[in-house]
DNA sequence: TTCATATGTCAGAAATAACTGACACATGAA
DNA sequence: TTCATGTGTCAGTTATTTCTGACATATGAA
């Protein structure tokens, strides 16, 4: 029983080949912290950041600062387990609770 | 089995509230010709036109042009029965396939 | 102190997507 | 012929997303 507004976020989350392979990278590779994933993926710090927050915004993925043993301050993320339903039926009852702005 | 290419052209025709509430429109309502559908949703025809186009590329609607009792031409579209499951195993099965172009 | 590592943020450019307002064409009815 | 209806398309504007190249901060090791 995913909400319009919810299930909006997800697939626009989803929508962008980036941010499938991070959530990729994440699942196969386990939990993983932003440099150290930004240089196996191969795109840059600040782009990955941003896909990142689009990702945990949409609840697809949390994230969890930690000390490293040499004092740096690392940000592990790890990707949530999550389950949607793509139907006409589900993306029907989706749009009816959507809050999209109707005014002009 | 849903491959990467075919997965990302789902996602991308679903990241929007008109076309959600297309297919919602559709399914709820039935088949249904351009013209009278985007009176019923209230958006231009060239919009709707823009929108359908992007939901049959993805292969969520098809269309059939028909013709009318009083000899109008009209282009009906219904939803196909689609079935997508998101997860963290489809998502990175179907991120393995994606034929983006990863140089530069 | 300097270097290498990590974190985050932000302004501006570049690339896409969304949208509008025409235009062109066709048919049956008035 | 004119009107109302349907179809499609296209150029140009606007909005949104994506991306880069800085900048600022912090810590441990050399």
């Amino acid at each position: 029983m995913t909400g319009g507004d919810e299930l909006a976020a997800i697939l626009s989350a989803l929508d962008n080949p980036h941010r499938l392979r991070i959530l990729a990278a994440l699942k196969v590779g386990g939990r993983n912290y932003v440099s150290q994933l930004a240089r196996e993926i191969g795109i840059s710090r600040p782009l990955l950041h941003l896909h990142l927050n689009k990702l945990e915004e949409a609840g697809l993925v949390t994230s969890q600062l930690e000390l490293s043993a040499d004092g740096k301050a690392l940000n592990y993320f790890e990707v949530v387990a999550f389950h949607v339903e793509l139907t006409p039926e589900t993306v029907a009852a989706a749009a009816a609770t959507l809050s999209d702005k109707p005014e002009k």
